[in-house]
DNA sequence: GAAGTGATATCCT
DNA sequence: GGATATCACTTCG
């Protein structure tokens, strides 16, 4: 797994959140025996972002997008499905990026059997489905990326070229350009 | 295009 | 305490 590059330093995530969401592209996720490149991300400000679930300040659910960078921010929705966030900005600081869709890479197989589907682009093409296809639960909230079974490697990204749109599936500050996304790759979400 | 699903937040008593 | 509206989605038609 090492292949994949060393682990992203805690100084990679303190910083603005579309900085980081920008620069998780082409970066490896990995979840045990599973992991993937990642080719499509959201950033979420929390500073005037209605659309992002710390805008209206600190609850529960929200916490650990105001605490310390490189941790995890996993939630459940829409009754059925979990997405993925990494928490950005110093500590203290609301800001995470949305992790929307993965290239698999390890552990197809596995993959294959949690998300019931052939199709290696129906496996990771989307928020709650790259979840279920690593085995990402909100068991996993507010785990430290740094360590432990599910981390963030540097992946040694060639170069790509980087697009940029507004965000999808929301219903607020619909018009800011906040994801981001490997021009031309197969796997991000439709 | 629509349904389905349940946690969360924000009302109301 | 309880009710209800909302939601950063997927699946199947």
């Amino acid at each position: 797994m090492q292949a994949f590059g060393s682990i992203l330093p805690k100084s990679f995530y303190a910083r603005p959140a579309a900085d980081v969401a920008r620069d998780l592209l082409g970066r490896i996720l990995v979840h045990g025996e599973c992991a993937g490149r990642i080719v499509e991300t959201e950033a979420y400000l929390g500073i005037d972002d209605m659309a992002a679930h710390s805008a209206r300040g600190i609850t529960p659910r929200t916490r650990v997008i105001f605490g310390p960078p490189g941790h995890a921010y996993v939630y459940f929705i829409y009754g059925m499905h979990e997405c993925l966030n990494v928490v950005a900005e110093p500590d203290g600081i609301p800001g995470c990026a949305l992790i929307r869709s993965l290239e698999p890479l390890a552990g197809i197989e596995r993959m294959r059997q949690r998300r019931k589907r052939e199709r290696v682009l129906d496996l990771c093409s989307g928020p709650g489905k790259l979840t279920q296809a690593m085995g990402i639960t909100r068991k996993q909230n507010g785990a430290d990326l740094t360590k432990g079974p599910l981390r963030l490697l540097d992946g040694n990204p060639s170069p790509f070229e980087v697009e940029i749109t507004p965000r999808i599936g929301i219903s607020a500050c619909v018009d800011w350009p906040l994801r981001f996304l490997i021009s031309g790759n197969q796997f991000v979400s439709r």
